[in-house]
DNA sequence: GATTGTGCTGACCGATCGGTCAATATGCAT
DNA sequence: ATGCATATTGACCGATCGGTCAGCACAATC
């Protein structure tokens, strides 16, 4: 019923390109781009390998497609700070953020780790290019901010540095944090408390005025 | 001139191995155990792939030996503190040791964050046994470091988490810090401002009283 | 019903994988 | 010189690698 001229039994092209891409993504986060093999990606994804091939061209147009995907995810971050934004606010909402990103793309974080552990062959260029501005340009604003005396004069890019790995951490090296804390996955719980606790140490850690209290106490 | 009985042509066995284990360090630590190629790690040493067997026994037994012989480097840190210890100089000195081990041994760190990354497959019995009973001997002392008001009531895994990511990105991601910084290498300048900015945050983050200063200003 | 275009895949290619082994070379005590 | 242990390595093995391709299935068009 409800059939239109779509075939019923055949799933559509999109269905089929998602589901090998994230069969790719988890097998490319685990052993990297040398170390994951096509058969074992078509198996994940239930199909054979020659079909893979059909539909992503070959291995390194797979490979690169999931590491600009992973990159259009990351960019909704931090993209509205201005030198009159409130500090507190926006770190705050930049751990939670990327606390939040790391556990809904597991499997593309772990890719992108791989990437740069080999030492970044296919993303070289947007490291010393987009994100070098993107860091360059939070940078500045951060500076402006420890200017205006709303927190301490550190080094915005140690930073930032510091708030990505603070966070990854949780999601790269999920085996290790698992199997210290002997559970098989971080619960809700303790990604709110661990949300909680970066957010002081690094807020207070910086000398970040909470908008509210301390100096200006405006109102509610 | 001073010939003993060695040969001086022939290495000795030592030289070769560490030849050996130097080279399989470095392209284990790029693409993982599957992705690295013994005829890769050979050519590195400047061996044949035959020798590197007759040595190593196999890639699973070399592969393993550089993990025990990373495993055993970090040992060293964090080995003598008790609840009388000072936290400050506690954390500070667990900071910069773990920045100068991941800059004497880059290869064996990303050796490591590659094992963990493919979901630690030879690390898993190690993480949850020794590791994770490190972890709660230390995660107990900070607890009453605490309870004696020298420190915020933190929950002292993540603060153990948050020491070891914000070090290790920098061994790890290097890639990623070069070409963000628009530098080959880190200076000994970055290493020092970088230590200090995580020293800063991190101590006056979870309230951590200096020593000398503050409560108790005994002397000098 | 013949033609055409697209989706699909088993079979195959040369290269490379980890690992074995026989043959040779070398060092040293006798 | 002889014998023995150790060191070395070219050649080779079956398996797997990424990738190609011919051919089949099938729905739409004429």
């Amino acid at each position: 019923m409800t059939a239109v001229s779509t075939s019923y039994e055949t799933p559509s092209r999109e269905k089929i390109e998602a589901s090998i891409l994230t069969a790719a993504e988890l097998v490319f986060s685990q052993h990297g781009f040398r170390g994951a093999s096509l058969q074992v990606i078509a198996d994940q994804a239930g199909l054979p390998k020659a079909n893979v091939l059909y539909y992503m061209g070959s291995k390194q147009a797979l490979y690169m497609r999931l590491l600009d995907r992973m990159m259009r995810r990351w960019n909704e971050v931090l993209e509205d700070i201005t030198p009159d934004s409130d500090p507190s606010a926006v770190l705050s909402d930049f751990i939670r953020t990327k606390m939040i990103l790391g556990q809904r793309y597991p499997a593309g974080s772990k890719l992108f780790a791989a990437e740069i552990l080999a030492g970044a062959p296919f993303l070289s260029d947007y490291l010393a290019g987009e994100l070098r501005d993107w860091v360059e340009a939070r940078a500045a604003i951060i500076r402006q901010w420890s200017a205006q005396g709303k927190m301490d004069a550190v080094d915005p890019r140690w930073l930032i540095f510091l708030i990505w790995s603070a966070t990854q951490h949780y999601t790269e090296y999920s085996a290790q944090v698992s199997g210290i804390l002997g559970r098989d996955a971080l619960t809700q719980e303790d990604l709110e408390s661990i949300s909680c606790f970066l957010e002081h140490v690094i807020l207070k850690g910086c000398g970040v005025m909470q908008a509210g209290s301390g100096v200006s106490l405006v109102d509610k």
